[in-house]
DNA sequence: TCTGGGGTCCTAGGACCC
DNA sequence: TCTGGGGTCCTAGGACCC
């Protein structure tokens, strides 16, 4: 058997922001409240983030802007860039106030965080939901929905429950399995987390239309069609947890730096620029979680929505292992020459590190220059730390060019609130 | 005219080996 | 008509997530 077969003794919370970025944006700027509010993507492109009121006006998520231009003014809608230094920092203080609440946290997502709570007695648990709720809305000003459950994949049924039923005021639990059945009979089982478009579709032609359905399904049949992982779903909504709480935050498997280009770079001069900096980009990422990359992929793209679409990727070996950004850019250079073909328009492109060690691991090849490598190490150390305590792009590479080509447009972005001393709001 | 970015996991199928 | 069998490793691509 893969997993268990008991009935799960844990007892998860998922806190979730509503509307997350848009809620962001909400704290410091208190005009956006109560009107229809919409982020976009880089370069303006799609909404990724919407408030009720925009939702209700039918904008959906990773709709292309130029498809509901035309609203903005008719209904007063507010469009804003992506702040993502704001997101960030305003995610970091709700995590703090979750952990106040309790030690096992999993910080699923910026937006999202796992509770462990078996450790705790607690007579109320709708109770301790509103509780994490007005803690979180007191001290960020962001609104935030509580769903309880035995396993994750109900707690995040349970959350969906609380944000989209009236009358949940936010919290809802599926500890009591009767009233769990009764709701996920309601529920369409789209709305299960790890059921995806496909997966909905394949088990709709096979009669399993609600989440209720899906409970019930036949482990055989999920098993043989849609793998392991959806057998795993199944057992989750029995109430057989087959998913840990993940408190230490693992070493990511892959580090990506890809934009769309603001607009078409043609010339091979240009072309890597840009992937220059997004090889810096990738490289500081790396050494923030202490890795070396042993395999690095550039790819370039053309835009897909016109005629003649080229896309073409090369990866080439790093022996031995590094996080060294000049050699990183070196390596990169010559996959760019390997796939870069004269007279196109691209609009895309994009640096992928994997194959990673532990920067701290003996390298058996380095006994060839020790010092050479520590020397490094310690250059990238000084990078890093001036682009992070007083500016980032403080020090860049000559090869990431002084022009922004490459670097995405945003027209509609919020102040640095958090993030700037020259930002900073000011309270009278 | 205008269409995001960054991840994870699993599976199928090819290469290769004995 | 008939075309070994079984194992491992690797990669590309699909599906899903936020």
């Amino acid at each position: 058997m893969p997993f268990e077969l008991s009935p799960s003794r844990h007892i998860f919370a998922l806190v979730d922001a509503n509307n997350f970025y848009a809620s962001c944006e909400r704290v410091f700027d208190p005009s956006l409240r109560g009107k229809p509010v919409v982020v976009l993507s880089n370069n303006d492109g799609c909404a990724i983030a919407r408030s009720n009121e925009a939702k209700a006006l039918g904008i959906k998520m990773g709709q292309p802007f130029f498809e509901w231009k035309s609203m903005v003014k008719t209904h007063g809608i507010r469009v804003l860039s992506a702040n993502f230094s704001l997101y960030g920092d305003i995610s970091h203080r709700i995590m703090e106030i979750l952990r106040n609440f309790t030690p096992d946290l999993e910080v699923y997502s910026i937006d999202e965080a796992f509770l462990g709570l078996e450790a705790f007695r607690i007579d109320d648990y709708w109770r301790f939901g509103q509780d994490i709720r007005q803690a979180v809305l007191k001290h960020t000003g962001v609104p935030v929905s509580v769903g309880i459950a035995r396993t994750k994949t109900l707690a995040k049924l349970a959350n969906h429950i609380a944000k989209k039923r009236p009358g949940q005021d936010g919290v809802c639990s599926l500890l009591a399995m009767d009233e769990a059945e009764r709701l996920m009979k309601e529920l369409p089982i789209e709305k299960v987390w790890g059921i995806g478009g496909h997966k909905a579709q394949w088990l709709k032609e096979r009669g399993i239309l609600s989440v209720l359905d899906l409970r019930n399904a036949d482990d055989r049949l999920i098993k043989k069609n849609l793998s392991v992982v959806t057998l795993r779903t199944v057992y989750e909504l029995r109430g057989i947890a087959c998913l840990d709480l993940a408190a230490a935050e693992p070493a990511k498997k892959t580090i990506a730096t890809t934009r769309t280009f603001a607009e078409d770079v043609r010339s091979r001069f240009d072309l890597e620029e840009a992937v220059s900096v997004y090889v810096a980009r990738a490289a500081e990422k790396l050494r923030s979680q202490s890795s070396l990359a042993g395999c690095i992929q550039v790819f370039i793209a053309t835009s897909p929505f016109r005629l003649h679409y080229y896309s073409n990727s090369a990866t080439g070996r790093l022996i031995p292992a590094t996080d060294y950004t000049p050699d990183l850019m070196s390596c990169a250079r010559s996959l760019l020459d390997q796939i870069f073909r004269d007279g196109l328009a691209y609009k895309r492109g994009g640096v992928i590190l994997s194959d990673f060690v532990p920067a701290a691991a003996t390298q058996e090849e380095l006994f060839e220059s020790r010092e050479k490598f520590d020397r490094q190490h310690r250059l990238m150390g000084v990078v890093d730390h001036l682009n992070a305590t007083v500016a980032h792009g403080t020090v860049r590479f000559a090869r990431e060019g002084a022009s922004q080509l490459g670097s995405t447009k945003q027209t509609r972005r919020s102040g640095q609130v958090t993030s700037s001393w020259e930002e900073l709001p000011a309270v009278r």
